[in-house]
RNA sequence: CGGAGUGUAGCUCAGGUGGCAGAGCACGUGCCUUGGGAGCACGGGGUCGCAGGUUCAAGUCCUGCCACUCCGACCA
């Protein structure tokens, strides 16, 4: 391709409303402009780059047997109504109607969609196990779109479904694409991490995210470097057992004046204890209203998705002091003793003796708290936020903490959908049974911002090699130099018969301008030809090392071929 | 959805106390130049986010709305 015809509008100056690498790269070196919030052109670099992953995804998911298809962007209301999500989704599903007042979704995701074909055109186990999948646009009015292409409103997503005849044959579905994902983020060239997460409200045994390691990132992970323990924060377990205070006589109760004393910070420092001898009370308010009362150690957080799923709730939130007051409880000495609502203790709380908690009344606390003596809350429970120092639920070793862009999510579904939307088949046995099912997503167009946010400098994007718009860059520093421009014409017309994917540069532009343009595009490698074509030579350039290197003419062919191959 | 900020040329931005709409870059033409975003000259380009109000006069002051960004909540 002649830069000359083609069209990457490069910026000199980071555009105002980017933040990240990933979004002031891609708009500077001319990928993608926006529209509106969370939603972005792909200009023809974009483009191209897209395509590389898709077809790497796509290669990927054909060699694991799964099947392509397309699926209509809209979805009919009346199968969100079937699963109950056109209710529970919310704000986030965009809704339109057509011209009979009939309610469609733009899809967010397509269990509906695929279970509802499924449905209806698998009867007997003889067609089972299936894997569909797609590579489409998704819908999703967030709340809050940001960071460029990471966080879109309208993105890239490939989408699988596994249907089984068992939950056994859907663990080993799942097991393939597990594998298959490994293969697809090797392939790209990323640094990422698969760890257990959180299945949220989509429900299932178990999941997995592969999340790209990136400073900043929206994912919180736990590692252990010694056995290659990764999950979630919100999914990780916390090992109470290893973390737990030694023993100690049970001392008396004690009410205590606390004057405006509340956190848990300024407590300790008021009592003069350990902020692990501080036990914080919160009041959770759980979708469907009922009131909880939450202990966990001054010193730990909870996670409120370990709570969403204990409590089997959609949502929860903090009581705010107009909910607290309803309740009757005294905002910043909230305790369990004399608590008239359930109360839950994270494990956290376990085993720990002569511990300080609210008071229930204004301005005072008690010291010396004991379970079961003073209080007994209705059950133990994992309710912490795992973090880095924790240790490793496997080899016990002390955690890693990182964080990460979530890139790939698989989901073991079991039958949430197939039982809801009544999608079965007749087994062997001649008995009808729901079919087992799991799903598989990975953010195309988000990678394209990771592979970014993973691979750049202040210069510009270091494509890997497997997604780069180009292989190689042409640059004729000076066009109107006949023999520099003959050269280079050259070298363009054998790439291109080789096979070389390749950029050739022949704008009548300056020096500088092309090196800089080619450094913020991010081509892998980049042929120079200047001055020194004159002694026969012209220079290769490396754009991940800076490398360069002169090469004497008549190599020319060997070198090419040397870039076809690897 | 809560909090904060921004909105003026294609881009990045400047325009105290109200008084002729600006710069750099980009773009066009010509000259010159060609190894890290060259130089000179001339030129084109504006609904100052939108609507209303105050005023002799509004980019500037007031009210409302919209858009974009950031922090947080949220994110099958």
């Amino acid at each position: 391709m002649k830069a000359s015809q083609y069209f990457f509008p490069t910026l000199k100056e980071s555009p105002a409303e980017a933040e990240v690498p990933s979004h002031i790269y891609l708009v500077r070196a001319g990928y993608i402009r926006q529209l509106a919030a969370g939603l972005y052109e792909y200009l023809p670099l974009g483009f191209r780059v897209l395509k590389k992953i898709e077809n790497i995804v796509r290669k990927h998911m054909d060699q694991a047997g799964a099947l392509e298809v397309l699926l209509p962007i809209l979805a009919p209301s009346e199968l969100w109504q079937e699963t109950g999500r056109w209710d529970v989704y919310g704000k986030e599903l965009f809704r339109v109607e057509d011209r009979k007042g009939r309610l469609f979704a733009l899809g967010p995701t397509h269990e509906e969609t695929i279970t509802d074909m499924v449905r209806k055109n698998i009867r007997s186990y003889k067609d089972l196990p299936k894997n569909f999948y797609q590579i489409q646009t998704k819908f999703r009015d967030e709340a809050r779109p940001r960071y460029g292409l990471i966080r879109g409103r309208e993105f890239i997503m490939k989408d699988a479904y596994s249907f089984d005849v068992s939950e056994e044959m859907a663990v080993r579905s799942y097991e393939i694409m597990k594998q298959t994902y490994k293969k697809i983020f090797d392939e790209l060239g990323l640094d990422y991490l698969m760890v257990e997460a959180d299945t949220g409200a989509i429900g299932g045994k178990y999941s997995h995210e592969f999340v790209v390691k990136v400073p900043n990132g929206e994912a919180h992970i736990v590692y252990c470097e010694k056995c290659g323990y990764a999950a979630n924060v919100e999914a990780a377990k916390y090992e109470f057992e290893l973390d737990r205070l030694p023993p100690e006589d049970e001392k008396p109760l004690e009410k205590v004046h606390t004057p405006s004393v509340s956190s848990v910070e300024d407590v300790a420092k008021f009592l003069g204890v350990d902020p692990k001898k501080i036990v914080k009370t919160l009041v959770y308010i759980l979708d469907d209203g009922t009131a909880v009362a939450v202990l966990i150690r001054g010193d730990r957080e909870i996670n409120e998705t370990k709570l969403i799923n204990y409590f089997n709730a959609l949502d929860c939130h903090l009581a705010s002091s107009e909910e607290l007051e309803e309740l009757g409880i005294v905002e910043g000495f909230v305790g369990p003793i004399g608590l008239d609502i359930p109360v839950y203790a994270d494990v956290s709380v376990k085993d720990l003796h002569n511990f300080v908690v609210g008071a229930n009344e204004k301005d005072y606390h008690f010291i010396n708290v004991n379970i079961p003596r003073d209080f007994k809350p209705v059950e133990f429970v994992d309710f912490s936020t795992a973090r880095e120092g924790d240790p490793c639920p496997v080899c016990r070793s002390p955690l890693k903490e990182t964080t990460g862009l979530e890139v790939g999510h698989i989901f073991l579904l079991g039958t949430k959908y197939s039982d809801a939307m009544k999608a079965y088949f007749v087994d062997k046995d001649g008995k009808e049974k729901p079919i087992v099912m799991g799903c598989y997503g990975i953010g195309i167009s988000r990678l394209m911002a990771a592979a970014v946010e993973q691979n750049h400098d202040k210069n510009g994007i270091i494509w890997p090699e497997s997604i780069a718009p180009f292989k190689l860059h042409i640059l004729a520093l000076n066009i109107k130099d006949n023999q520099i421009k003959n050269v280079a014409e050259e070298i363009y017309n054998k790439s291109k018969e080789k096979g070389i994917e390749v950029l050739y540069d022949d704008r009548d532009i300056s020096p500088g301008a092309k090196f800089k343009d080619a450094d913020l595009i991010g081509i892998p490698y980049r042929i120079v030809i200047g001055k020194k074509i004159k002694e026969g030579r012209i220079e290769l350039q490396e754009r991940s090392t800076g490398e360069k290197e002169e090469i004497d003419l008549e190599n020319i062919d060997g070198l090419l071929e040397k870039l076809k191959q690897d």
